[in-house]
DNA sequence: AAGCGATCCTGACGCCCCGTCACGATTTGA
DNA sequence: TCAAATCGTGACGGGGCGTCAGGATCGCTT
């Protein structure tokens, strides 16, 4: 069989724009069925991915696997993604760009070095187990998950991340320190420890939140006694 | 072609052993020549594969480019290792290898937890910058290195960092922390920032080095001032 | 409504890499 | 010197990859 066969997924867009266009059936399709259903394509082997890659590893899974579990023929693949790598950057990229409004709050709201770095600290934390729960990545044993590249919303976590830094450093009329070194070490102690943190049973985000914050703050002789 | 044609690399191994069997001629073949061919092929793909992944990029790196560089025909590269993941397990457990030795010295001098840590990352971060000089990696841009899996080194690595924080701690009466947090911790912090330090012109480990450690021991407070 | 161009889904195809294996060259030990 | 063990060799089958011509569907115009 070829040509199209309207096999794709769901439709599963808020139902709220009825309200806008009442002349419009219940089953209202705005923006034209050609849009719709690349929208839902792209979501679809997004889903798709999610799910192969938790279920046999990032390094096994391929490109057929995903296209094939999304209902879809190997060739529409290529029409939304490059490669099995794009995918992963695109997940990545979807993962950054849910955490950061969590995080543009705890900027906004922070007054002071330790006040900001808790929240954003915690914030990620529960995010991070909050997704693992969600859609369970049962990383098979060492499985290798790539570290994620680079990504627009990744970037932009990042700078967020620094901009909390110089915002509350200068509300502080703190010394000047090295941002760029000083983000990446954060970075860097909040999805290590996170990492182990998931690891451990029953998964406490709290105690690692505690652990994490208090030695970026006060270092080793500020750290949580045992 | 077939058969073998003694092709194999070099001949590098020490001299010393002829003093030991003093009736053996100049080019003395101790442990056989079967022995021999064997270290040499096995050291032959792991230089090869250091030079192909520099050169290539990991990712683009194909197990047959790796095996045509050492001279030696495909087949042979499954005698030795079972897939390129393998290989590149065996080039970070090399480094792993040639670094304990250096981590064990500052264990065993150390006699606090600032000069200990002190020691041990700036022992780290020259290895680093030293390892990237030697075999330049001119890894092209955005290339993705996998991180290292858990090799017997690295494992042995990670112990031993974290039995010197252990002894430190000790002997300094110091109340019980989180030792697996903090190891990874420090681990994480002496990875990244080191990765950071390599992307700056001039390399300055001395300033990365008192960073890291001033992070680490007393926190955001004690951070170098710009 | 009917036709037409644009879109894009489809699956087969050729390419390349992978890992294996039968063969034979070489080494080892007797 | 010879038989057995070892292991390098390159051809081969398998499979994933990315492409592309063909055709179905959509959206717009007349």
């Amino acid at each position: 069989m070829t040509g199209r066969q309207d096999r794709f997924v769901h439709e599963s867009r808020c139902m709220s724009n009825i309200a806008y266009f009442p002349k419009a059936s219940a089953l209202d399709q705005r923006p034209g069925k050609r849009e719709r259903t690349k929208v839902a394509n792209r979501q679809a082997i997004l889903d798709a991915a999610r799910e192969v890659f938790g279920e046999l590893g990032y390094d096994a899974a391929t490109v057929r696997d995903i296209i094939r579990r999304a209902g879809l023929a190997s060739g529409t693949f290529y029409n939304y993604y490059k490669s099995k790598e794009e995918v992963f950057d695109a997940l990545a990229d979807d993962g950054a760009r849910r955490f950061r409004p969590l995080l543009r709050a705890e900027v906004e709201k922070a007054v002071d070095f330790q006040s900001f770095l808790r929240g954003a600290i915690t914030a990620y934390f529960v995010f991070v187990a909050t997704e693992q729960e969600n859609w369970r990545l049962n990383r098979p044993a060492g499985e290798q998950i790539p570290h994620a590249r680079a990504t627009p919303e990744i970037v932009a976590v990042f700078a967020e991340v620094r901009d909390g830094f110089a915002k509350v450093l200068a509300l502080e009329h703190a010394p000047a320190v090295d941002l760029d070194y000083l983000t990446t070490a954060c970075i860097a102690v909040a999805r290590e420890i996170s990492d182990k943190m998931l690891q451990r049973r029953p998964v406490d985000t709290a105690g690692a939140a505690d652990f994490a914050v208090n030695l970026i703050l006060g270092g080793l002789s500020a750290l949580p006694k045992l």
